[in-house]
DNA sequence: TTATAGATTGCCT
DNA sequence: GGCAATCTATAAT
């Protein structure tokens, strides 16, 4: 299995590097049976792979936001389990998909051991294989080749948007195994560190919106 | 049973 | 900057 790379003028650091991803490994279990705030940190700079049949589309990890198991007002497990967060309150390393808004999905991975109920969600991605695809999932005419950082940023720049462009779904995605390289939606490790790390406060929420749980790879434009 | 808020986005002015 | 779209969960009738 091979990551196509997607030749592109690095406007950050180096995360846009070129991947050579002969056999990277999915993050195992024990990664995510964690500290969300550990986990959340520690994903960022990883890469999320889509499988559609043969072809991927994949994404470096560049924001994304800490919910804690207890404690959390902000978090969907705050209320306990319902037909939606039941993932949560399961083993670590699985994908937790939620619709929100009545219009878009997110995806979160769950961490902590079984029956407690952190989660990290994915904020934002900087593609990297299967732009063009990215593009017919989120209906945008061009097909994201132009090299305008400015409209590649839309494919996969906030929750709702990652999700549209890798065709992200809850009725096909959500408690999918993210551990495993044969799902359709897994996590690997190709060996980029992120440089800088930055906490800010969580976007969107009322609830408890002064901790600072939101992580983004300082500098990468794909940040929203 | 009904109302309202929500871990968002896109299009309008 | 305002607001519609319109599913899900929870609070209020």
């Amino acid at each position: 299995m091979r990551l196509l790379n997607h030749k592109s003028k690095n406007t950050n650091q180096r995360s846009a590097t070129p991947l050579a991803l002969p056999r990277v490994k999915a993050l195992p279990r024990a990664f995510y049976n964690r500290d969300p705030r550990v986990v959340a940190r520690a994903l960022l700079g990883k890469v999320l792979v889509r499988r559609v049949g043969r072809a991927q589309l994949a994404g470096r990890i560049v924001e994304v936001e800490a919910y804690l198991g207890a404690g959390d007002a902000a978090a969907h497990s705050a209320a306990g389990r319902t037909a939606r967060n039941f993932v949560l309150f399961g083993p670590p390393g699985h994908a937790y998909v939620y619709f929100i808004y009545g219009n878009h999905y997110c995806l979160n991975v769950s961490c902590l051991p079984q029956s407690e109920a952190g989660c990290i969600l994915i904020r934002a991605l900087e593609p990297i294989a299967g732009l063009k695809q990215m593009a017919r999932n989120r209906g945008m005419r061009i097909a994201a080749s132009d090299g305008l950082p400015s409209s590649r940023r839309l494919l996969t720049t906030g929750p709702g948007r990652l999700c549209q462009a890798l065709g992200i779904t809850r009725a096909r995605h959500n408690g999918v195994d993210v551990t495993a390289r044969k799902s359709e939606l897994w996590i690997a490790d190709d060996g980029f560190r992120p440089r800088r790390i930055a906490a800010t406060t969580r976007i969107g929420i009322t609830k408890s919106p002064e901790q600072p749980l939101r992580y983004v790879i300082v500098g990468n434009p794909y940040v929203s």
